[in-house]
DNA sequence: TGCGTTGACCCTGGA
DNA sequence: GGTCAACGCA
C-alpha cells in the first residue's frame, strides 16, 4: 500500500523536487505519462483538451483534479504555448511544487519557467519585481510581510492608541474586521464612509492606523499580498496590460476557496483573451472565515460568459462504501450546485463510529486502531487522524507518546512561528528594514541585554524616527551601564548584518546566533524546552541554507526571498512523505491529501459541527463540507469517534466537562454503511438532555444546552485522577453540587459511575 | 530599573 | 495548558 499522497487520482503519487521518492512512489511513476494522456476518462481529457476561453471544471473529491491540472499545462506546453506565458494558481506551496515537478518530468527544464504558485506566493512575485521599478508608491523592493503575531501587535498598538476603556475593541475581531475588509477590496476610506455605529468607527479607526503603521515600515500583510496586486492592476493599466500579454493561459486549483480579492486579481489577468481555466469542488470550500467566496463557483458562468463546464464525477480514491456515505451526508446542504460522485471500486469494509466516554478514552480507541492496523502489517503513515481543533490533539498525542506510536503534528503552531525561529529570524528583518519597528521590539532586548521600559519610552518619545536610531543616539548619550552596553552591542551587531546583506542568510543567521549568546538563553530558561528549541534552530539553518541554492527569479536579495518564504511556508508544505509515523492534523490541513486508513476524532455536536455554527444555516453546511472532506481523504477505510464527555475550555474561560450529542453528520450516514460501538458500559445513563439534542438534530439548532459546567475550584476536580475503594483508579468526567453533597461522575477504566465526592480520595476534597 | 514570579484570560480554521 | 499583564524583589 501506498502512504499519504496528494490528490492525485489513480495512485499517481505526489512528488515534491525537494523530497526523496520512496520505492512505493518510484513504482508509480511510470503511469503518470502525461503527454500522450494515455489513462484519462472522457471528461478528464475533455478539460484537458478544451480549447480557448473560460473553463470551469467541477472535480468531485478523488476525481483526478490535479491529474488534469497537470496534463493541462503539459498540453499546452506541447501545443505550443510558451512556458512562461502559463500562470497557475494553486492553495499550498507543496501542489505548487509537486505540480512543477510532475510537468517537468514530462517537458523537462521548461517546466522551471512556469509561473505556478500560490495566490500569495504570486502576489509577492509581482510586487517584488513592481516595486523594484517604482510603481508601488511608499514600498520598496525589500518589503517586509507580516504574519499573524506581526498584525496582532500592530492592531494591539493601535486599539490602545485610541485610549478607549478597557475591553471595548478586542484585537481578535479588529483584526478579522480589517482583513474582511481586505478580502472585499474594501479601503480604509471606504470602511470609514460605511461606518455609522461608534463600534464601527472605532473599528475604522484602528483600520486606518494599522494601514498607515504598515505603510511607514514597509510592510504588507498577507491580504495585501493580493490585493495590492489588484490596485496596482487597476491603476495602473499599462502594467495590468504587460501581465496581460505575458501570460497567455490562467489557471485556479481549489477554486471554491478563493475569496473576492483573487477572484478580481484572476479576473484582470485573464481579462480579453479569456483563457482562465479553473478547476474547484463547490462541496469542498471551507474558507469561509477567510473570505472564501462560494459565489465565484456558482456564479462562473455569469462572470464569465461562454465557458465550458465540465464535471468530473468519478472517484478514483475511494471504496464504495466511503463514498456513498460521504454523497449521503453532503446531499443534507442546499447551497451546492449538485453532483454525485460514483466510482467502479468494490464496496470496501463498513465505516466504524466508536463513542468513547470521554477524550482519553477516545485517544485510547484511536491508539488501539492503529495497532490494530500494524498487527496486519499496515504501516502508520498509511493512516492519518483528523480533528476539528487543534486543541483536541493533546489527549491524543500523549497516549501516542505513552504507546511509543511515532506521530507528527500538522499545523498548530507553524514552524516559523516559533519563538526562537522568529526571534532569529527578526534580526534579519530589521537588518533588511530598518523601519520594521515590529521586528525591533522583538528582538531589541532579547536575549536581554539590560534595556527596559524606562529606556523604550524614552525611544517611543522620539516618535517616528526608526528605533534603531534612536536607540544608536541614546546610547551615544544618556546610557548608563549596563543599557549602554546592551544597547552598543545590539547596534553593531544590526549594523555588521545590514553590511552583510548580500551573504547567505544562513551566515548571517549564524553571526546572530554567536554574538548574542542565544542559544545559551535557551538553556537557562530551565524550562525543558531547551533541546527542542534548539533542534528548531538547527533546522532553520538548514532551511536557510537550503534556500541559498535556489534561484531568486524576482530579482529580489537572498535574504528577503528567505523571510518571505519563511512567512508563506505553512506546516503542510513540510510534511515528508516515508516517514513511518501517524499524521495528526485538522480537517482543513488535510484538504487534497489521501489515506489508506482516515481517523475522524471528536464528532460531537458543539465541536463537528463546531459551536460556533450551529445558529446560522449557511456555517453549518460549510461544516457539512468539512466533514466531507475529512471523510473523502480515505481511499480503504474510516473509523469515526466521539467522546460521551469531553473537557473544553469554554468561551468564559472555565474549564468545563461537557457532554455533548454524537455529531449529526454520523447521524446522516445511512446505519447500513456504519457499525456502531460504545466503549463504556454507564452504571449511570447519560443525562437526558444529551440524547435529546442528538434526536433534534434535525430540527433547528438549541442553544448550547443544559451541559453540566462547573466552576471554582470544582473545575480543577474535572480531569483529575481519584481512587475509590471498590471502583479502583478512575477520572472525574463531571461534577455536580457543592460542598458535603457534591457528586462526581467519575470513569473507572470503561465504567462510568455517579460517586458521591466523600468515597473518593485524591483531588476531590475541595469546596 | 530590569527581572522573575504569580494569577487572569483564554482556543475554530490558516495563507 | 499556554500567554501576558501586574506585582514585588535585587
Amino acid at each position: 500500500m501506498d502512504g499519504p499522497l496528494i490528490d492525485s487520482n489513480g495512485g499517481a503519487p505526489g512528488l515534491s523536487d525537494r523530497l526523496r521518492a520512496t520505492p512505493a512512489t518510484i513504482r508509480h511513476r511510470k503511469a503518470s505519462t502525461v503527454s500522450s494522456l494515455p489513462d484519462l476518462n472522457e471528461a478528464q481529457r475533455a478539460a484537458v483538451e478544451h480549447g480557448a476561453g473560460p473553463a470551469l471544471v467541477i472535480a468531485g473529491a478523488g476525481s483526478g483534479k490535479t491529474r488534469v491540472l497537470t496534463a493541462r499545462v503539459a498540453h499546452l506546453l506541447a501545443r505550443g504555448i510558451a512556458p512562461e506565458a502559463i500562470l497557475a494558481f494553486t492553495f499550498t506551496n507543496r501542489a505548487a511544487r509537486e505540480m512543477r515537478a510532475r510537468i517537468e518530468r514530462t517537458v523537462g527544464e521548461a517546466a522551471r519557467r512556469l509561473w505556478v504558485g500560490t495566490f500569495h506566493a504570486t502576489g509577492v512575485r509581482i510586487l517584488r519585481r513592481e516595486a523594484r521599478g517604482g510603481a508601488l508608491p511608499g514600498i520598496g523592493p525589500d518589503f517586509v510581510i507580516y504574519d499573524r503575531e506581526d498584525q496582532e501587535t500592530v492592531v494591539a498598538a493601535a486599539i490602545a492608541a485610541l485610549e478607549l476603556p478597557e475591553g471595548t475593541l478586542r484585537t481578535g475581531e479588529v483584526l478579522r474586521r480589517i482583513s474582511d475588509a481586505k478580502n472585499a477590496l474594501v479601503s480604509v476610506e471606504a470602511f470609514e464612509r460605511a461606518a455609522v455605529s461608534p463600534h464601527e468607527r472605532r473599528i475604522a479607526a484602528c483600520y486606518r492606523r494599522y494601514r498607515d503603521t504598515l505603510r511607514g515600515q514597509s510592510a504588507l500583510d498577507f491580504d495585501d499580498l493580493i490585493g495590492d496586486v489588484v490596485t496596482l492592476l487597476r491603476d495602473r493599466p499599462e502594467i495590468a496590460e504587460r501581465y496581460r500579454r505575458r501570460f497567455v493561459h490562467v489557471l485556479v486549483d481549489e477554486y471554491q476557496d478563493t475569496n473576492h480579492a483573487q477572484f478580481r486579481l484572476v479576473e484582470a489577468l485573464a481579462a480579453g483573451h479569456g483563457n482562465l481555466f479553473v478547476v474547484g469542488d463547490d462541496d469542498q470550500s471551507i474558507y469561509r472565515f477567510r473570505g472564501a467566496d462560494l459565489t465565484n463557483v456558482l456564479e462562473f458562468e455569469r462572470a464569465f460568459p461562454g465557458a465550458a463546464v465540465i464535471r468530473l464525477e468519478q472517484n478514483y480514491r475511494s471504496t464504495a462504501n466511503i463514498l456513498r456515505a460521504a454523497n449521503a451526508v453532503i446531499a443534507h446542504n442546499r447551497d451546492r450546485k449538485g453532483k454525485t460522485l460514483w466510482c467502479d471500486r468494490e464496496d470496501g469494509a463498513r465505516l466504524r463510529f466508536v463513542l468513547a466516554a470521554d477524550e482519553a478514552d477516545e485517544a485510547r480507541c484511536v491508539r488501539a486502531r492503529l495497532e490494530e492496523h500494524r498487527r496486519r502489517g499496515g504501516r502508520l503513515d498509511e493512516c492519518a487522524i483528523l480533528y476539528r481543533t487543534n486543541a483536541q490533539s493533546r489527549a491524543l498525542e500523549s497516549e501516542l507518546r505513552l504507546h511509543g506510536i511515532r506521530y507528527e503534528m500538522v499545523g498548530g503552531v507553524s514552524f516559523f512561528a516559533r519563538r526562537e525561529v522568529k526571534d532569529l529570524l527578526a534580526y534579519l528583518r530589521l537588518a533588511l528594514n530598518p523601519a520594521d519597528r515590529v521586528a525591533f521590539w522583538r528582538v531589541w532586548n532579547t536575549p536581554r541585554r539590560g534595556l527596559g521600559d524606562a529606556v523604550r519610552a524614552r525611544i517611543e518619545a522620539l516618535g517616528d524616527a526608526p528605533p534603531l536610531e534612536a536607540l544608536r543616539s541614546l546610547a551615544g548619550e544618556g546610557l548608563r551601564g549596563a543599557a549602554r552596553g546592551g544597547a552598543e552591542s545590539f547596534i553593531t551587531l544590526i549594523d555588521e548584518l545590514r553590511a552583510g546583506l548580500n551573504a547567505p542568510p544562513a551566515e548571517l543567521l549564524r553571526l546572530v546566533l554567536e554574538r548574542t549568546d542565544y542559544l545559551r538563553m535557551l538553556d537557562d530558561e530551565r524550562d525543558g524546552t531547551s533541546a527542542d528549541r534548539r533542534a528548531n534552530i538547527e533546522e532553520l539553518l538548514v532551511a536557510a541554507s537550503d534556500h541559498a541554492s535556489a534561484p531568486a527569479d524576482d530579482g529580489s536579495g537572498d535574504v528577503a526571498g528567505f523571510l518571505a518564504e519563511a512567512t508563506l511556508v505553512t506546516d503542510a508544505d513540510r510534511v515528508e512523505e516515508g516517514a513511518d509515523r501517524v499524521l495528526m492534523l485538522t480537517a482543513h490541513t488535510a484538504k487534497g491529501l489521501e489515506f489508506p486508513v482516515v481517523i475522524v476524532a471528536g464528532l460531537e455536536e458543539g465541536l463537528f459541527p463546531h459551536g460556533s455554527s450551529l445558529d446560522e444555516p449557511g456555517q453549518l453546511e460549510e461544516e457539512r463540507r468539512l466533514f466531507y472532506v475529512a471523510v473523502t481523504r480515505a481511499r480503504n477505510e474510516v473509523l469515526l469517534t466521539a467522546a460521551a464527555y469531553r473537557r473544553r475550555f469554554t468561551a468564559e474561560g472555565v474549564f468545563a466537562a461537557r457532554g455533548g450529542a454524537v455529531s449529526r453528520f454520523v447521524d446522516e450516514i445511512p446505519a447500513e454503511l456504519v457499525d456502531r460501538e460504545e466503549t463504556l458500559q454507564p452504571a449511570v445513563r447519560f443525562p437526558a438532555w444529551a440524547s435529546r439534542r442528538r434526536a433534534g438534530a434535525a430540527g433547528p439548532a438549541q442553544s448550547d444546552g443544559p451541559a453540566y459546567r462547573t466552576r471554582g475550584p470544582l473545575a480543577r476536580v474535572v480531569g483529575k485522577e481519584v481512587y475509590h475503594e471498590t471502583f479502583g483508579r478512575g477520572v472525574v468526567v463531571m461534577a455536580e453540587g457543592a460542598g458535603p453533597d457534591a457528586r462526581y461522575t467519575v470513569r473507572f477504566g470503561t465504567q462510568l459511575k455517579k460517586v458521591m465526592g466523600r468515597f473518593l480520595t485524591g483531588g476531590v476534597d475541595v469546596d
